[in-house]
DNA sequence: CTCTGTGAATATATTCACAGCA
DNA sequence: TGCTGTGAATATATTCACAGAG
């Protein structure tokens, strides 16, 4: 029942589907259809139901999925019924507004270290952790059991992050710094790029504008 | 030449292809086989060059890319040799964070503005910007030409944010809030969740020790 | 010869449409 | 009857493998 060969596109969309259950299990709803939650998600109900149907049977016919069960059900596949000791390499701005995003902690992602080569920054406080000094990472990883480091350090860095991150025993990382980081077979590995995003959003903006000035053209003869 | 069926794949990984180039350029770099390119950007060199071929020809077969012209291409195609102009809504900590990343003044993507609805944030400065009020929304796009919103509220927020600024005259959005938001056809939408890239992490986490318990169970036998 | 550009082959992903169970 | 679960059909995306330009 606990298939193995789940597509990626499906795996992308599973927290997508987890975070709008725990809003509507927030709002005591019960039962909820793949039509219902789709709207929510913003997929096609039959997406919904293929996506959940290569992790197993969560629904009922004829009723729909319970609330509770298929959030456990999904929140058990991400290995979130376990916590996750996080380290973020980087005390910038992004670094520090991570430390506070609450959209972690809810679901047990603990953030248990933020650590930066620059000294004026070792020692300080942010939020509730001090600043750590980047050579102590080993101890770091060990002591606190860090499972995943989050680099938010300039891309000239990143690389050399991520290095010393697997070596001290790190087994995934999320990379914010705009560069592509090589990491071994077996190592889990993601990138985020702010600046990547807007770009996608400007690549349609242009185009609209495009198919504007060309019906303007038009309208012409 | 410029085609219009891009693929959205394609469209994805234009402004990693950029990100990459900008750096060579930087290194004095004048040409480069889509062999180094894609291992740069972390692509196989057939998508590589497949991806450009969606764009037009921009290589010399036998040679390679010039590093210049290809840059100059890709920027061209992403909107990105104009200035757009954006608002952040909501001066919270990741919105703030937003104003001072560099990854974006450096693509001609300008944030002009930041607006709150918190009566204790408005009239503060947050970089050069002065934090305003979300009623005055409406003069601010018109005044400053907003182009993009970006949406750094709370969830409970973001859809009615959303259709502020497309009533505004905003015509693409960017959202940070952890929930889906309807918008009518044709305007260009992107939702970043950071929760949801470090819950895909965890999914694989989970699988890896899994393979691994499974691994020790057998060597019992 | 080298490296691009691209049809053809393969692999993934989405959607349809309906069988099957409550 | 109503809604899930899923093979089959369709659509997208990736990779192969080689023709073609310098």
């Amino acid at each position: 029942m606990e298939r193995t060969n789940v597509p990626n596109a499906t795996i992308n969309r599973i927290p997508l589907y987890l975070r709008s259950l725990q809003e509507i299990k927030d709002r005591n709803r019960q039962i909820i259809s793949s039509h219902e939650l789709a709207e929510l998600v913003g997929v096609q109900p039959a997406q919904l139901r293929k996506d959940l149907s290569y992790l197993g049977e969560f629904g009922t016919r004829g009723v729909g999925y319970e609330v509770e069960h298929l959030e456990f059900q999904l929140a058990r596949r991400l290995g979130l019924t376990r916590e996750w000791s996080i380290a973020v390499i980087g005390a910038g701005r992004i670094g520090s507004a991570l430390l506070y995003y609450k959209g972690f902690k809810e679901r047990n992602l603990a953030i248990r270290a933020i650590l930066d080569i620059d000294e004026k920054k070792i020692g300080k406080k942010v939020g509730s952790l001090i600043i750590q000094d980047m050579r102590d990472l080993e101890r770091v990883v060990r002591e606190e059991n860090i499972d995943v480091g989050i680099i938010t350090t300039p891309a000239a860095s990143a690389q050399g992050v991520a290095d010393q991150l697997l070596k001290a025993g790190v087994k995934a990382i999320l990379n914010f710094a705009p560069v592509f980081i090589n990491v071994p077979e077996g190592v889990v590995l993601r990138h985020v790029d702010l600046a990547v995003e807007l770009q996608i959003l400007t690549f349609f903006l242009r185009r609209h504008s495009l198919m504007e000035e060309k019906m303007d053209e038009e309208e012409v003869y």
